[in-house]
RNA sequence: GUCUCCUUAGCUCAGCUGGUAGAGCAAUUCACUUUUAAUGAAUGGGCCUUAGGUUCGAAUCCUAAAGGGGACACCA
């Protein structure tokens, strides 16, 4: 039984006497009362009093919010009340509340409890603002005891599990979040600022696309049929461009069926936005006019603290090709960057391990991640993206080999990936026909699906277009100081815990 | 998926080379009308994650499982 514990029976025999007296433990209609951060400032004034007068007793104030640390003190008491603005002090006795309150209910309101406390400004002895009582009532009664007052909740799985009770004992976990949500509603602010247009497409697709990963898989019980989780708005927000919206932004969550770690959860949220008339170049540059509108607004600095990194976002950020990169800054000579073989070589010589069937562009993205991607530690734009791992973006006009696309890295860490789109109907359709095929032929179960309907889309024209996904939740551990993923989302995916009973055979 | 470490009271943690369970906070009772992790006194509280094994004897050693942390791999 979940209440069986002793601690919360113990409190439940007091929510029963509270009933006796008469007293409702949960009473409704009860409004939030002054912030603690208000009535703050507003006794400021009581400091410059003489001693032995640091009161007013003709303003009153009602507090309402959680009682985290209670001292009685025999006919008196103290205690400290958390609301949304952090902690203050009340203090209350048993001559200035109701006649036989004080004695009834000091033990009766306890941590945990949710109260509401009506009185007057003071400063005390050792000099601290607080509420001198003359009401104290319940609004809520806590039966489960909270966590131990000094340590708190240190335990990283309960706090994941029950994310409300680390937000009750570590508010800086809430200020995180409070920041995250204005990133995001900074992000809308930009791009609608810009002209953009917000739009939500299907999260249930027939054919997952957009991306290389592996989906979900759900059935539609009606309809008899499998749908897949959504790994990416992509196609969807270009047919909008076909259809003639010339701007459009989608915040929302994307889901893929792969491993969990410091930076993967299941569903991560993404912004992806479409841009007609533009290419890849004029992308870098929003995005970094959007960088710097988001550090302005946030208040932070240029140069940003990150684990044990200092990052400097000074502008522009560096723009390197995607070659010039594995070689000036991985340290690879060009010869090897450029020759299936001599890279196979090199790749096998340095113990990465890689399939032997590997285009070059392929082998390319071996040396970028093993010698390059650790090292893009200040904002960097990488340009000029192999065509094979490309296939959703537009091959360069100077260069058939390279696609107009560019990634952002920024602490070592893909932040951004944008590309001038891919509108040529046939070449896309050739290019999902050789994804399947690589699908069949080396079994890469990432590889994607042949989109007739989206190539059907493509048939009626698409206008020139740039198009860019920026992953919302690893831009917030950077903007956060957080290096795990599960500290910037509320309730990130967990295994399933209690599972004493059976085992199911392989 | 692999390696590695962790799981003991509501919480934070001790518990040695195996001898049958400890502290602080929290709780209960008492004292205390300006405390700051209040204080002082007394009391209660345990499926030592689970299942096997070794042993006269297991929180402790071994094996497996579950959950979690970290690293790597997969993955953009």
């Amino acid at each position: 039984m979940i209440f069986e514990n002793q601690y919360i029976q113990e409190r439940i025999k007091k929510v029963e006497i509270l009933r006796s007296e008469g007293i409702n433990p949960y009473p409704n209609g009860i409004a939030k009362g002054v912030g603690s951060e208000t009535f703050y400032k507003s006794c400021q004034h009581l400091h410059a009093k003489q001693e032995g007068q640091k009161r007013d007793e003709s303003v009153e104030f009602r507090l309402t919010g959680r009682l985290k640390f209670v001292r009685i003190m025999g006919k008196a008491s103290f205690a400290k009340l958390q609301d949304s603005d952090g902690l203050v002090q009340i203090y209350y006795n048993r001559d200035d509340l109701a006649e036989g309150y004080y004695n009834k209910m000091k033990k009766l309101i306890e941590v945990g409890d949710i109260v509401e406390a009506v009185g007057f400004g003071f400063v005390t002895q050792t000099g601290e603002i607080t509420l001198h009582c003359r009401e104290l009532n319940l609004v809520t009664k806590s039966i489960s005891p909270l966590p131990e007052k000094f340590h708190g909740l240190q335990d990283q799985e309960l706090r994941y599990r029950q994310r409300y009770l680390d937000m009750i004992m570590n508010p800086e976990v809430t200020k995180n979040f409070i920041k995250r949500s204005k990133i995001v509603s900074l992000i809308r602010a930009f791009f609608e600022s810009k002209g953009f247009l917000e739009v939500e497409t299907p999260m249930l697709h027939p054919i997952p696309g957009g991306a290389n990963a592996r989906p979900f898989v759900t059935h539609h019980n009606a309809l008899g049929i499998e749908r897949y989780l959504r790994i990416a708005p992509e196609l969807y927000l270009k047919r909008l461009i076909v259809g003639g919206m010339d701007a459009v932004f989608e915040i929302n969550r994307n889901f893929r069926n792969e491993g969990m770690d410091h930076t993967h959860n299941p569903e991560f949220t993404m912004l992806e936005f479409y841009w007609a008339y533009k290419n890849y170049k004029d992308l870098i540059e929003i995005t970094q006019e959007m960088f710097e509108y988001l550090l302005e607004r946030l208040n932070l600095p240029t140069i940003l603290e990150y684990e044990d990194k200092q990052i400097d976002f000074s502008a522009p950020f560096v723009q390197v090709s995607y070659i010039d990169a594995i070689v000036d800054i991985g340290g690879v000579d060009r010869e090897i960057a450029q020759s299936s073989q001599k890279a196979l070589a090199f790749l096998k010589a340095n113990n990465v391990k890689v399939q032997e069937n590997l285009t070059l562009g392929y082998l390319q993205a071996e040396l970028f991640d093993a010698f390059v991607e650790d090292k893009l530690v200040n904002p960097t734009f990488i340009t000029d993206f192999p065509i094979d791992i490309s296939p959703l973006a537009r091959r360069s006009d100077k260069n058939p080999d390279v696609a107009e696309r560019f990634e952002l890295f920024i602490a070592g860490k893909e932040i951004s990936n944008g590309f001038s789109e891919l509108n040529d109907p046939i070449d896309q359709y050739e290019r999902f026909k050789a994804q399947v095929k690589a699908k069949d032929a080396t079994g890469d179960d990432e590889a994607m699906h042949m989109d007739t309907d989206y190539v059907k889309a493509l048939s009626y024209g698409m206008t020139p277009t740039a198009g860019e996904g920026i992953g919302i939740d690893r831009l917030v551990m950077m903007l956060t100081n957080q290096s795990s993923i599960r500290d910037v989302l509320l309730f990130p995916a967990m295994r399933p815990e209690i599972t004493h009973s059976v085992k199911t055979e392989e």
